[in-house]
DNA sequence: ATGAAAGCGCTAACAA
DNA sequence: TTGTTAGCGCTTTCAT
C-alpha cells in the first residue's frame, strides 16, 4: 500500500485526466455523474485523500484560522476556543493555535508568524491593544476579529460583551444592597475589557453620589488578587470594604478565599464579593459568585459569523463592533437588595 | 506596497538567483556571507516572508502537528494545552486543533482530517484506547504519540503519569488513616487512567486484606460524579463510605460539593475525599483536595521530546511508553494518617 | 463535460 | 558558493 496517493493515481486509475479528478473533489465543479462514480472508486480502492496544502497554495486558500491566545489559566479561554475549535472544524477550517504572552509586545511577532501560514483569517484573543494588528493584516488581506478585546479604532471587528454595562448593573446591584463601602480590584490595565468593566462601574457608583472607597489592581492574575485583596482588607474593620466587585471570575476566586480564609470573614455577611465572566467554578457550591455572565457560546457564535463573513466576502463585509448583552447572575456571595431573590436577575 | 512578496522579487531586487534567495532562508545551507546581506537586505525593504505552506509543499514536512484533545472542561488539559504550544513553537512547530468527542469513535474522522494536512506528528490527549489509530498512522508515516493515555499495544508511543502507582498510594493513604469504609468514583471506563487508577487502587486495598465498600460511575463528568456521590452518601450513616477516592479532581470537586453543601457532612471529618490531577483549584482552599499529582510540565516535555525525535529520525527512533511518577499530593481534604503532617507527603 | 497546460512559491538535486 | 532545472500536488483558465 503506497504511502502517498497522488490526484495523478487516481486519474490514471479511473482512466481520466488528473484535472477530473480534482473536480470531483472540488464542491460546486462540473463533472458528469459517470466521472464522478468512477474517480470516486478508484479514490476510494486507492486511500486517496486530497493533499490540503497543495490545495492551499493552488487556490490561495488555506482553511486555517490562526488563534492567538494569550492565557488558558483563566477558565473562560479553553470554554472558548473548544467553541470556537469546533464550530470552526464543522465549516470546514481549522484551528492554528498561537500562544502570546499576556503583556508583551510580542504579538507582533506571533502576526508575522501567523501570516507566514498563509491563514486565511485570524482571532486573536485576549491581546493588548494595538492598532498596527488591523493595518498589518489588512496589507495582507487577512481578516481578523479581537475576541473579547476592541479598539479604538473601529476599522477592526471586535466582539465584546457589554463589559460596560455589566460593570454598570454590579453597581447598582451592590448599592441597592446597601453597601457602604464599595471597592474595586481591577484587572490588567492594558485590556479594554478592564478599562470598560471600570468605567460603568465608577458610572453606576458616581451617579448614586458615591465614589469608590478602595482600588487595587489584580492584572488578572491569582496571586496579584490575592494580594490586592490582602491590602484591602486588612485594615481596620472600620475602613474595611464591605463589597467589592472584581473584575474577573479567576481573580475573584482568590479573593474569595483570602476573604474567607485568612481573614476569617464571612461572605456574604461581612463581605459582599462580586466577579465577572461567569466561569463554571462560579457556580460551584463553594463560591457560588455572583457575576457577570459573558456569554461564551454568542460570543463565538458572532466571532464565526463574522469572521466568516470577511473570509467569504472580502470585498462586501464590513468591519464591526458588536457587542453581547451581559446579564448580572445573582448567587449567594454578595448581600442582596430587600426583596430580591436569588433566582431573579437585578438590573 | 505588494500585498505578496515572493522569493523570485527578492531575487530581482538582490540581483541573484532565486534559489540564493531560499538557501539564505534555509538554515544551515551554503550561502556567502555577501549574498546573504544583499538578500536580506532587499527581503526587509520588500517586507518579504517566506510562504510556510509552499515550502511545506516542497520539502514534505509541515513543521505543523496536529492534536487531539477532547475536552477542555478537565483544567488538566487547558494547561498541558498551553504548554505543548509554547514548547513546541520555541521548536519551530505549530499545533493545529481537532476537537473530537470524548468516546465516540470519530477518531478515526479527526485522523483522517489530520493526515490530510500532511502534519509532521500528531499528540493523542485523552482519546479512547484503539489500535487502528497507530497502524494508519504507521501507513501514513507520521509519527503519533499518546498523551495521557495509553495502549496494550507497545507499538505506539506513550506518556502518561504512573496512575497505578498513583492509584495505590491514595490506598495506602487512606488505609493508613483508618479509614473503614473506602469507596472508589470511576472515571470514563474506556480510559486507560481510569483503568490503571482503579487497578492501582484496589491492589492497596486487597493487599491489606480490605474490600472497597462502594463504586459508582461518574464518567470524568462533574454532573455525572455528583449523581455518584449521591447514590454513595445518601444512605443510612453506618452504611456511608467514611473516605472515597476520584479517579480526577475534576469530579472531585463535584463529589465534594455534594457532600459538603446537599448531605451536609463536614470534609475530612465525617468523609475524606481524595482526587487525581492536582489541577489548579485542588489548591484553592475553598477545596484544599488531597490528590496525586500529574505534572504538566514533566509530561508535555516527555512528549516533546519523544515526538521531535520520532519526527526528526524516523528510523532510528522508536516508541517507548513513558511513564511519569506520580506523588500524592497530601492537604487537608482527608483525615490524615497519626505521625504525618500536611507537609510531608505520604507513600 | 473534459483534457491540456500553466502555474501557486518553494526546496533540492545537479552542474558549473 | 551559485544558478539552472525539476518538481511538490493541487486548482484553474482555456480550448475542445
Amino acid at each position: 500500500m503506497p504511502v502517498k496517493v497522488t490526484s495523478r493515481q487516481v486519474a490514471e486509475r479511473a482512466g481520466v485526466s488528473q484535472s477530473a479528478v480534482s473536480r470531483v473533489f472540488t464542491p460546486g465543479a462540473s463533472v458528469s455523474q459517470k466521472t464522478a462514480e468512477k474517480v470516486r472508486r478508484a479514490a476510494k480502492e486507492l486511500g486517496y485523500r486530497p493533499n490540503v496544502l497543495a490545495r492551499a497554495m493552488a487556490s490561495g486558500r488555506s482553511r486555517i484560522i490562526g488563534l492567538v491566545v494569550a492565557y488558558l489559566e483563566n477558565y473562560f479561554y479553553p470554554e472558548a476556543l473548544e467553541r470556537l475549535s469546533r464550530a470552526l472544524q464543522e465549516n470546514g477550517y481549522h484551528v492554528l493555535v498561537f500562544m502570546a504572552s499576556q503583556t508583551a509586545g510580542n504579538i507582533e511577532d506571533v502576526l508575522g508568524e501567523i501570516l507566514d501560514f498563509q491563514v486565511d483569517g485570524i482571532v486573536m484573543a485576549s491581546v493588548a491593544m494595538s492598532s498596527d494588528i488591523a493595518s498589518r493584516c489588512q496589507a495582507a488581506g487577512v481578516p481578523v476579529v479581537l475576541f473579547n478585546r476592541k479598539q479604538d479604532d473601529d476599522g477592526i471587528t471586535s466582539v465584546t460583551s457589554d463589559n460596560y454595562s455589566g460593570g454598570r448593573s454590579v453597581a447598582e446591584f451592590l448599592l441597592a444592597g446597601g453597601h457602604e463601602r464599595i471597592a474595586y480590584i481591577a484587572g490588567w490595565e492594558g485590556a479594554s475589557t478592564q478599562r470598560d468593566r471600570e468605567a460603568g462601574f465608577n458610572d453606576g457608583i458616581r451617579e448614586a453620589g458615591r465614589e469608590v472607597v478602595a482600588r487595587a489592581v489584580g492584572d488578572f492574575r491569582s496571586d496579584s488578587a490575592s494580594a490586592a485583596a490582602r491590602r484591602l482588607f486588612g485594615t481596620d474593620p472600620e475602613l474595611r470594604p464591605d463589597a467589592v466587585f472584581v473584575a474577573n471570575d479567576h481573580m475573584a476566586f482568590a479573593v474569595m478565599d483570602v476573604i474567607r480564609f485568612e481573614m476569617g470573614l464571612s461572605i456574604p455577611r461581612d463581605v459582599s464579593v462580586v466577579g465577572f465572566d461567569d466561569v463554571p467554578p462560579a457556580a460551584w457550591p463553594a463560591y457560588d459568585l455572583t457575576t457577570v455572565r459573558q456569554c461564551a457560546a454568542r460570543m463565538v457564535g458572532e466571532t464565526i459569523s463574522a469572521l466568516l463573513e470577511l473570509v467569504r466576502s472580502p470585498d462586501t463585509a464590513t468591519p464591526r463592533q458588536i457587542t453581547i448583552e451581559a446579564p448580572l447572575i445573582v448567587r449567594g456571595s454578595a448581600r442582596l437588595p430587600d426583596g430580591v431573590s436569588r433566582k431573579g436577575a437585578s438590573a
